[in-house]
DNA sequence: CGTATGCTCAAACGATCGTTTGAACGCCTG
DNA sequence: CAGGCGTTCAAACGATCGTTTGAGCATACG
């Protein structure tokens, strides 16, 4: 396998990087330290010195895309709130753009991927280990959900925004058939994929 | 591992069953053959010798389910078309109603995550099995909400779809918060759960 | 200069993977 | 009863997995 990422950046972001791009294509057990180690262009036995274990690997590449992506998702909360502007569409604004933002970045849509992944596998240490990081961002998003949706019994609300959570889940990681259009520039195209995902979020929390 | 199908079936069903199991649990790689033959109470050598290989075995995993479950859907669509009630929710219905009839069977909500897994997986032949034996199912669908959405684009349209699809599939493979309420009998809270999922995709297919 | 220290390297470890093999089994048919 | 057939069985195959090892290298410090 041939090295895919920059040979001057330190052998840790190396592989971080290379690990990103084959867990996002071959999933966690699917991609070989051998491979990831080849594509990253350092020994085999990096990853166990560097992380300690190909478990401990893989929580450190979620690390490194959610401690920013998710400190981005409280501080534009806070914003929203302080500013006034925390209708439902500034709420949702908060949660959507910093991880759309990340998807449209070089290899933040692979990381979108993962992230998907990682729903989908049930593994239970894994789950446990994002719920324990960053279970208290949902938690907070959810409370103001609440706040703004008071018609709503708790159950209604879960079973809402567990429906926009699968949507965006879905659409930002790629699945299915939608292509970016080649005829805008990237940050208009961001913004509108921005305000499809918000009119469609609004439409399925608030209907009757 | 113990055994955990009925050993009154036979051989080749005892596996499916194990399998379904198996893959929803630990995902196609993660599940092993010897942990799969273990769990159905078969000899290692049984799933070479009745499917072929572990991918083939993988593809009759699907087969079993889809087929019945895809054309439930086609049917269901012809006669929403047939007694002239094919309004969006009608079409909804069609689509929805036998899958969630399924995943509220005895194992069934099992076979779910494992279809959400093939969705995470990008395995190109998998996707390629999927899209060459049911693709005309979801063509078929598409269709049909274009002329009932006559007013959107087709890049709108794909988004909608793509999204509506994205809360199913997350949904109905369980992955959230969503529990079963313990006060209303199966049927009611199929129904309900029904309902709940068709207005949800309503509100999202049609708002402005 | 001598020697720690941090890192990289090839090589090997035991475990587990999917698959194949050939003998043994149960059962029906002639 | 004899023989063919579909199936099951324990055992082994080579490949690949994550991890460990100990030597070798460079740089920094006394």
């Amino acid at each position: 396998m041939e090295a895919i990422v920059n040979r001057s950046s330190s052998t840790k972001d190396r592989i971080l990087g290379a690990a990103e791009v084959l867990f996002a294509q071959r999933g966690f057990e699917g991609a070989s330290l051998r491979q990831l180690t080849a594509a990253a262009g350092v020994n085999l036995a990096a990853v166990n010195y560097h992380f300690g274990s190909k478990d401990k690997l893989v929580e450190q590449v979620f690390r490194r895309r959610l401690d920013t992506l998710n400190a981005q998702r409280l501080a534009a909360l806070g914003n929203a709130r302080e500013s006034g502007n925390d209708r439902l569409e500034d709420v949702l604004d908060a949660f959507i753009r910093p991880a759309l933002k990340l998807s449209h970045e070089d290899s933040g849509s692979l990381f979108m991927r993962v992230l998907a992944r990682a729903f989908a596998e049930h593994d239970d240490s894994l789950r446990q280990f994002l719920s324990e990081n960053y279970g208290h961002v949902m938690r907070q998003f959810t409370a103001e959900f609440a706040r703004l949706l008071p018609h709503l019994s708790k159950e209604e609300l879960y079973w809402r925004i567990d429906l926009v959570t699968g949507a965006l889940t879905h659409a930002m990681s790629g699945f299915g058939m939608i292509q970016r259009k080649q005829d805008v520039s990237e940050g208009v195209h961001l913004e509108q994929t921005i305000q499809h995902l918000i009119r469609f979020a609004v439409a399925g929390l608030t209907h009757p």
